[in-house]
DNA sequence: TTTTACAGTATACAAATTGATACTACAACA
DNA sequence: TGTTGTAGTATCAATTTGTATACTGTAAAA
């Protein structure tokens, strides 16, 4: 992943592939969950820290640069301080709810799964 | 992703990112493509080799055992030879079919867009 | 008899991703 | 005057992921 200067414009089977964009896109390991979080509204950076303890300062740049790059996600930077920045999905960005909703659908079913498994229901 | 020994059973904002455990189990470089593969039927080993050429054996192992560890592939030996190995999707493997065709559909999309883009259309 | 096909494994290495920690500037608040 | 909050950078270490290459055993076909 994120490779896409000589990544899929190579590849000969990039026809069949469709998925692999879409996963170039959403896969990294954070932009699921910050993606998700963005449907209900306009986030700023330290909210996200908040609401994802787990993601590092670092790891957060970085997804949000890329979900920017790839036009999915807007950074309005308000010239203030101390600073203020708001992220949001933009109108691209907002194509991919149906996918978020469905996976976070999914996981939930998933993790039922385990639990009863775990459980030994 | 894959650490799931120690990974989400322990993440205190678990509850708030079903997505994440979705992404746990496609989001893998290959693993998208594959399961694409898998859902208009049974493919052996060399097959998905051929259709997807640069992938490399192992990973495809490596990918094939893990989508097998979670329940969403099932692998058929043979034994016989030269060896015959066949890979299907699980009844579990098919709830994620919406997914994956979702995510075709927003790949192709997304394609376009950057075709046009290209072409300056 | 040599080659081909199958489904991998083993080993070594390279590259990409992620994590930990410390640091920045500046205003407002206590 | 010292602390807090904001939105990050910078640097390095560790982990994960991926690549390249060589190798296995057996049967059937050439």
């Amino acid at each position: 992943m994120r490779d896409r200067k000589k990544g899929y414009g190579d590849d000969p089977n990039k026809e069949a592939c469709p998925v692999e964009y879409t996963l170039d896109v959403i896969g990294g390991k954070w932009k699921g969950v910050l993606l998700f979080h963005l449907i209900d509204g306009t986030k700023r950076f330290n909210e996200f820290k908040r609401i994802c303890p787990s993601i590092t300062q670092r790891m957060l740049t970085l997804q949000l640069r890329e979900l920017e790059e790839d036009g999915i996600v807007h950074r309005e930077v308000y010239t203030q301080v101390p600073p203020k920045v708001e992220y949001s999905l933009t109108e691209f960005g907002r194509t991919l709810v149906p996918i978020i909703l469905l996976m976070k659908e999914w996981g939930n079913s998933y993790k039922n799964k385990k639990d009863c498994a775990a459980k030994g229901i």
